[in-house]
RNA sequence: GCCCCCAUCGUCUAGAGGCCUAGGACGCCACCCUUUCAAGGUGGAGAUCACCGGUUCGAAUCCGGUUGGGGGCGCCA
């Protein structure tokens, strides 16, 4: 049964057509911080790459000169890092050195291999130039609007006399660079969509180069991606219509036509394209509110992808352990946003005492020592779904007596039931309990402060909520008396002190 | 308007013809634990698998159509 057999090679040909070695690509634009989207393309390019054992190819499209900025280039590249995204091949860090063969690895700087295939397309006659203006292809646009007619250009530089053009060159226009699509239906099978086709008939022709001589973006990714031996293609559904026209570009400039794969689009609440109107997009937004990279890349992957059973946590490597791209969705997934908030807080809630401080570090006020901070941690660590709830939740230690005393109303420290006699009364035994504790533990506190409640017949419950708001300003906080502790018997004790006086001049005498 | 893609609880998903009276997770509700809040535990509500027709002994799973949603049609990327 020799069909099999060459039924098998075929199949394996058609995944990876020239046994060529799999090189994939990641090609932000510094036109803005890292997104989301950006983010997770990467992210699943560098889990292929890794599962496939391929090579990883960071490239910056910056041919849009006036949107591009090293600022932006810093924050993606920065912020990939962080996320623990590598590549082989690339700048390493913003305006830093290129590593690998294939360079330079920016757009901008390789606009002579551009020029250099724009003109044999040129020679061949399979583009021509064209003289329209902005405002004239706009006119025609409208029209074919108004028409209910497909908007493509309408052809018309291509019908010109040499008068003409010679008339148009003497007004001191410069000419774009059209490519002219061969009317073919282009067909080709989609690593997660499968087999796709287009018909190529209906497409206008498109510039490549503009007038000013930059090309533009469906002209470099085809020459980039051949001159880089990309051998496939991971990138967002968004693309999957420019797909033939890349393919036609392609064909015309004799290259090899690399696999694609059309990832399904991060979606709005509304299920529309995932804009930053309706959704906070920068991950660099993300970090600085307290996400882990951690929890942001097992989000991401899971936004489209699983592994097919039932467990949900995983690392980055067990992730490019698991990774297969024909498994990805088909349909786009909504950005939930209290999933991400859960799964922060299951990576928060992992970290180890050491690990956690380092992280809280930066975020606390320099008023919380290094030693706090160590005692701090496992009284936060499970009441915080974003680093920063740390801030909120640590004030009280960071802020001086009295600002802490501002945070609360006489009227707060009532539990139901109780008048403001009552509470003077429990809190001044409290306060006097506590001070005579030998050891300013929390066991011992604890054991102080319930004695006390159950003499005077309180339940512990609403005889520590006056305490609670005497030493932290809230009726909610970290755990009592770890966080008399961490405030210290001398602080604890005037902070008490303080409110009885305040509870005793309310009090009708 | 034209082309293309998609369709399982509100959301992320499991499911590749019988194991599904459709499983898990997030969110929501209740209870338990409990010094507040969390965390944790237990339970619950929540999907006639968009709809309609086929194919089949049998369909969430295969086929066709309909509807709905999305994306693309730039001298943006």
């Amino acid at each position: 049964m020799s069909g099999t057999i060459a039924e098998l090679m075929s199949a394996q040909s058609s995944t990876n057509p020239d046994e060529r070695p799999i090189r994939v690509r990641m090609a932000p634009s510094p036109t803005g911080p890292l997104h989301i989207g950006t983010a997770r393309t990467s992210l699943y390019n560098y889990l292929f790459a890794r599962a496939t054992s391929g090579t990883y190819v960071l490239r910056i499209e910056d041919t849009d000169l006036a949107r591009s900025t090293p600022e932006f280039e810093h924050d993606i590249l920065d912020n990939l890092h962080w996320l623990g995204i590598t590549w082989d091949e690339g700048p390493q860090a913003a305006g830093g050195e290129d590593i690998g063969p294939f360079g330079p690895y920016r757009q901008s700087l390789r606009m002579d291999r551009y020029a250099r295939e724009a003109d044999r397309l040129l020679q061949s006659a399979a583009a021509y130039h064209c003289w329209c203006t902005p405002e004239e292809l706009d006119a025609v646009r409208r029209e074919q609007e108004a028409h209910r007619e497909p908007p493509r250009y309408n052809g018309r530089c291509l019908r010109l006399t040499d008068a003409d053009r010679a008339a148009f060159e003497a007004e001191g226009r410069r000419p774009a660079v059209r490519f002219k699509v061969p009317p073919e239906t282009i067909r080709f099978d989609d690593l997660i969509r499968g087999e796709v086709e287009f018909d190529n008939g209906l497409l206008g022709d498109f510039v490549i180069v503009r007038a000013n001589g930059v090309p533009v973006y469906h002209f470099t990714v085809v020459v980039d991606d051949e001159q880089m031996e990309i051998s496939h293609v991971i990138r967002g559904e968004d693309h999957l219509s420019n797909t033939p026209r890349h393919i036609a570009l392609i064909q015309a400039l004799d290259y090899t036509v690399p696999r694609f794969g059309h990832m399904p689009l991060i979606l709005n609440p509304d299920r529309s394209k995932m804009s930053k109107r309706l959704l906070q997009t920068a991950i660099g937004a993300y970090r600085e509110q307290g996400y882990l990279p951690e929890a942001i890349v097992n989000f991401l992957a899971f936004l489209g992808w699983s592994p097919g059973t039932e467990e949900e946590i995983f690392s980055l490597d067990e992730l490019a352990a698991r990774f297969e791209i024909g498994e990805v969705h088909k349909a786009g997934a909504v950005f939930d946003e209290s999933r991400l908030d859960h799964l922060n807080g299951v990576y928060i809630r992992s970290l180890n005492d050491a690990d956690l401080a380092l992280r809280l570090r930066p975020l606390l006020a320099e008023a919380i020592s290094d030693a706090t901070l160590a005692g701090l941690v496992p009284l936060v660590r499970e009441r915080m779904v974003r680093l920063t709830d740390a801030v909120e939740l640590t004030g009280f230690l960071a802020e001086p007596d009295d600002v802490v005393a501002g945070w609360w109303d006489v009227d707060d420290l009532l539990p139901k039931g109780r008048d403001l006699a009552e509470v003077a009364g429990a809190l001044g035994v409290a306060r006097d309990e506590l001070a005579a504790c030998g050891d300013w533990s929390a066991e011992e506190l604890e054991a102080a402060a319930r004695g006390a409640a159950g003499e005077l017949g309180w339940k512990p419950g609403d005889f520590f909520r006056p305490l609670r708001l005497a030493v932290t300003g809230k009726a909610v906080s970290p755990p009592l008396f770890g966080s008399m502790v961490l405030l210290g018997r001398e602080r604890t004790l005037a902070r008490l002190d303080a409110a009885l006086e305040r509870l005793r001049a309310a009090a009708p005498a």
